[in-house]
DNA sequence: CGGTATCCCTCGGGATACTG
DNA sequence: CAGTATCCCGAGGGATACCG
């Protein structure tokens, strides 16, 4: 408590927090995409080119445990699932539009 | 060559490279450590806990590849060499700070 | 001191088949 | 339609030894 003691755990770069909720190959696109408006599940596998079910599939419930997705479920026949923006997924956007700015 | 390849490039992420900049295990702690001022190779050996010359010599090269970070030799005996932010890297501590903010 | 070369092992992510 | 289960492979990253 008093001084210097030799912690393990590495939480020295909070900023790290946030850049897992956006690793990856697909999360970053899947983020991209929903700035335009909700989306389903077989629309998303349909603009990843490249992408696979299992893939998105995981990445979507990624990116709804660390809050920037939710996913509301209508049961009917058939399935009919849309993933939108959290109000922090949005306050997201500023700042993920910045980080472009800065890639050159 | 003239044929049209199936090249899956997809750019339709503009974001994803600075992500990438900062992704690994280790780049977004030594970024965060270079904002306290110029470092050592060995001494960022010292802080970085459970890491190793091998890692923390692959982030170091892959952060001043993207231009983050800079490199000055002192070519002597023992060799002598400082790491310090880039105007590139100093432009992007606001934004990397932004992010912790929305981490919670 | 400041690295690279090499080996090895885990984990992210692709392909495919199956399920509610 | 919207996933999960399973298998498999390549890349990321750790340990160690060697080099300028």
């Amino acid at each position: 408590m008093t001084t210097n003691e030799v912690i393990e755990v590495n939480n020295s770069c909070p900023a790290e927090a946030l850049l897992k909720m956006l690793s990856g190959k697909w999360k970053p696109q899947i983020f991209l995409r929903s700035q335009q408006g909700p989306m389903r599940f077989s629309e998303l596998l349909r603009d990843l080119k490249g992408s696979n079910k299992q893939s998105v599939s995981v990445a979507l419930r990624e990116l709804e445990e660390s809050g920037l997705l939710s996913k509301a479920t209508i049961t009917q026949k058939p399935l009919h699932i849309e993933y939108s923006l959290t109000e922090k997924g949005k306050a997201m956007i500023p700042i993920f539009h910045t980080l472009e700015l800065l890639t050159d």
